[in-house]
DNA sequence: ATATTTGTTAACCAAATGGTTAAACCGCAT
DNA sequence: ATGCGGTTTAACCATTTGGTTAACAAATAT
């Protein structure tokens, strides 16, 4: 029977967190083991296990993570709403949930660059973002008069890296900007309608 | 004296080569200096001959990295030409550019992560680009009328974010919007010109 | 020619690292 | 109390890895 179940419970979910800290701050090829332990607080043959080797929970580390990233997409490419309130509902729901994961998107990003394989099988999942129903809605818009014709794709492209940029690219626009972490911030907080408006005024029909 | 002058010069440049090739698609961590031995066809220790450490080759790798992307950002930031004509080409130019190095962002943006003190010694540089000039040119066609009021970091940002994204993130776009690497290579030709248009759409008066 | 400097290599080394093992530990059912 | 299953640890192991060394080769200066 299973006992102890409290206790080892607690001690598998210990290590996904220290894993995700350390996975996420320093990437597969920088992240080590005994930091993993240590910052779990726990012997480092734990991990091993609980998670036979470093490539599985790296990816039970990544997959939660996309896991995390995924319905943040979806919600703007699966609602009914318009284009216009889409666009404003994903910015401000983005970057307010990024602002409490400022790790994720570069790790995912650079996870994916560095196997490219590593995407079919997310693609495989259930409730991997789909597209085509942002691409109707946007032609129906379009048809409307209500946007200016615009290729899906390329929207769709616009509005995420608009939206992740800040986060990807963090040390070389505060370098570059001048700002320092609290200004930073503020900048950030500022994008949340700033983009919105951005784009809309972009593709909006007048 | 200096002799043998064409043999070494060109195992050093060989190294840098070889090593350029394998820091920007495997990075710091995952670079090996075995292979980049292996890769340039010579033997390890002519690593330590020519560069001291895998830190200090890695430095000469990234800063002539970046020696190539500071110039791209200084072009749309130093000249006189209008807001609308500074977008139009540095789009042109730093895509054009690019999909000739397309490891560069992502090596760039990925090292400034892994370590933020990195990029304090690259402001120092001159040449580093500046936005001051920028920022004076976005506020007069402002208060001509030419463009809409818009935050000229959030500006630039946005500029370079429309610019470098499709790079970053090319195996998540790839996958969300089921391109193969043939019609990505058409999409981001597309964006040469779309983007700039984008861009422009939103903030020019009428 | 030959001494000297520079370039190159094979062999080697110490530290780090992912992973394993055997023994100890702990809560519980009998 | 004893046995048993899951849990935890310290010690250990094999391999990888950045880096060094000592000897050798090649080019140049004298």
């Amino acid at each position: 029977m299973q006992m102890a179940k409290s206790k080892d419970k607690n001690t598998e979910e210990q290590i996904l967190i220290a894993a995700k800290s350390v996975f996420q701050s320093k990437g597969m090829n920088g992240a080590r083991m005994q930091e993993i332990a240590d910052n779990a607080g726990i012997n480092k043959a734990m991990l091993h296990y609980y998670y036979r080797s470093k490539q599985l929970l790296f990816e039970a580390v990544f997959n939660h993570a996309f896991s995390l990233l995924a319905p943040q997409l979806n919600a703007i490419l699966n609602d009914d709403a318009s284009i216009e309130e889409k666009i404003k509902n994903f910015t401000l729901n983005y970057t307010t949930f990024m602002m409490k994961h400022p790790y994720l998107p570069n790790f995912i990003i650079q996870e994916l660059n560095r196997n490219e394989d590593f995407i079919e099988k997310l693609k495989e999942n259930t409730g991997f973002p789909n597209l085509e129903k942002f691409k109707i809605n946007v032609q129906e818009e379009i048809n409307q008069g209500l946007i200016k014709p615009i290729d899906a794709d390329q929207l769709f492209v616009n509005i995420i890296a608009l939206n992740i940029f800040p986060f990807l690219g963090k040390p070389l626009i505060k370098a570059l900007t001048n700002k320092d972490e609290k200004s930073y911030k503020t900048f950030v907080e500022s994008r949340k309608s700033d983009v919105a408006n951005f784009i809309i005024n972009s593709i909006k029909n007048t």
